[in-house]
RNA sequence: GGAGAGGUGGCUGAGUGGCUUAAAGCGACGGUUUGCUAAACCGUUGUAGGGACUAAAUCCCUACCCCGGGUUCGAAUCCCGGCCUCUCCGCCA
């Protein structure tokens, strides 16, 4: 949620970035016009309230004095009825603005590139060679039939379709990735492990951003009034909500792994095939909670975390820098990290790093106390480290065999219980 | 799910309709004293919104004792609803 004030004293500027978000700018000139009703209103009502108190306090005194005060009482009264419908408009007013308000996007940073879609995107980096194969590599699906490690009809038959059935060595692969993933955040980079719940209330929701512009997209227990994650980023960026830091907690770094859950409503027909997008997958999160003047320079910090991975695993990618019109609705700057896939002979998104500056932080009223005392909100920031189904597709495709099997890169021994390659056993 | 108890400032904890501007203590911060530390003593101590002006400082007002309603001239206090915590019982991995 964007500063009313802000909003105040710059509805051009906002007007203007809300356009490069392709978002629909006319509710500012609304917000602007119930900012002035609504706060004529808070100056009457708060006049009425301070005379309704001057009145209580001379009853106090005439019956202390044992007098009559039944004249000040009813007008009082009038007062008091004054204030109910006074309070009742503010009150309308208010949530009017609000609602209009939630909507609102982040602004993007000066830096991030002016764009409509993906085509504008900015490639600011890649990493690693091109695998040469001397035979076709095969796609994921293949290799996961091949193997009997992914198994897609039978998770079908359970759930339907974009959901994933991983079996023995799938299986086993899957947890030493993410395991992997979380130890060497905790390890290396300075994050705390968390371990947080998959369903979170509505308020929650509402203070990442995700509500209420995206509900559709979210799977929802209608008798509890809960939903499934999307993402980690949901519970752990609430955790700290409506509290104040001190300079000396921050920065605050933490890790969690969860599954997440999308409907991916509106994007059926794209990319159904094998588990290139599902409706639940498994991912490590990172989030960051930061002083404000350090969230661009954490903002790096944390690419470089989540590519580290990438490295370890030996798996070829790049970095793109999202454009205005491919931005996520709260960001305000974005980095997008695309790992290689062979068999698909396409870069696919397996993280997404973003600044929220206070966007964020308002909505969910985390704030800091700097060394003179003074209050601010902190900037939040999140990427995944990693999404694990296109990492697991660029890792099979990238390790794969002519035989088909896979050979499992040397970072992931420990977690694989010393196992270097997948095979199927008629391969042997 | 049943029965009971509770939710007050950074923390502990008083407060049964106006003498509360929320007591007291702890903590934190500042000062005095001190070779240093500690102790003692003195002082300070929340958040949000609105206004005085354009900004900062300052001042004034309003609101906030879990949340939302209600009663009343007046509510931390009384009434109703909700959420959460604790204890016991039941059920359960």
């Amino acid at each position: 949620m964007l500063d009313i004030n802000f909003i105040r004293n710059n509805p051009d500027k906002i007007k203007q970035a809300i356009a490069n978000k392709h978002e629909n700018a006319a509710s500012i000139d609304e917000i602007l016009e119930l900012d002035v009703q609504r706060r004529s209103t808070i100056y009457a009502c708060e006049q009425l309230k301070s005379k309704r108190n001057e009145r209580s306090k001379a009853v106090n005194e005439l019956k202390k004095k044992g007098q009559d005060a039944s004249g000040i009482i009813e007008e009082t009264k009038k007062i008091g009825d004054e204030i109910k419908s006074s309070e009742e408009k503010l009150k309308g007013l208010e949530s009017q603005m609000n609602n209009l308000l939630l909507r609102i996007p982040n602004v993007p940073s000066a830096d991030t590139p002016v764009g409509k879609d993906e085509k504008d995107n900015v490639v600011v980096k890649t990493w690693g060679n091109r695998k040469v194969f001397d035979f076709t590599p095969l796609p994921h699906w293949e290799l996961g039939r091949i193997l009997d490690i992914l198994d897609l009809e039978r998770s079908s038959k359970i759930s339907g379709s974009g959901f994933i059935l991983l079996k023995g060595l799938g299986a086993k692969l899957e947890r030493a990735l993410f395991s992997f993933m979380l130890d060497l955040h905790t390890r290396e980079h300075g994050y705390t492990e968390l371990f947080p719940p998959f369903l979170v209330n509505r308020t929650a929701m509402t203070g990442t951003g995700q509500l209420p512009k995206l509900e559709e997209d979210m799977y929802r227990t209608t008798v509890d009034d809960l939903f499934l994650v999307p993402t980690a980023e949901v519970p752990v960026t609430n955790i700290h909500r409506d509290e104040i830091f001190s300079y000396k907690d921050l920065p605050v770094y933490y890790t969690a792994y969860t599954p997440c859950f999308r409907r991916e409503a509106g994007s059926y027909g794209k990319d159904t095939r094998g588990i290139i997008r599902v409706h639940q997958f498994n991912k490590v999160e990172l989030v960051k909670l930061v002083r404000p003047e350090t969230s661009y320079h954490e903002l790096e910090l944390l690419v470089g975390n989540a590519e580290k991975v990438l490295q370890l695993l030996g798996l070829e990618y790049r970095i793109v820098k999202l454009c205005t019109g491919d931005m996520s609705f709260a960001a305000a700057k974005c980095y997008d990290i695309e790992v290689w896939s062979p068999g698909l002979d396409k870069f696919l998104e397996v993280s997404s790093c973003s600044n929220f500056e206070d966007f964020q932080s308002r909505r969910i009223n985390v704030r800091f106390r700097d060394e003179d005392g003074k209050i601010g909100f902190v900037h939040t920031l999140n990427g995944s480290g990693l999404a694990l189904p296109r990492t697991v597709i660029a890792l099979l495709e990238t390790y794969q065999q002519k035989d088909g099997s896979i050979v499992i890169p040397d970072v992931l021994y420990p977690y694989m219980s010393g196992i270097k390659v997948i095979d199927k056993k008629e391969f042997k």
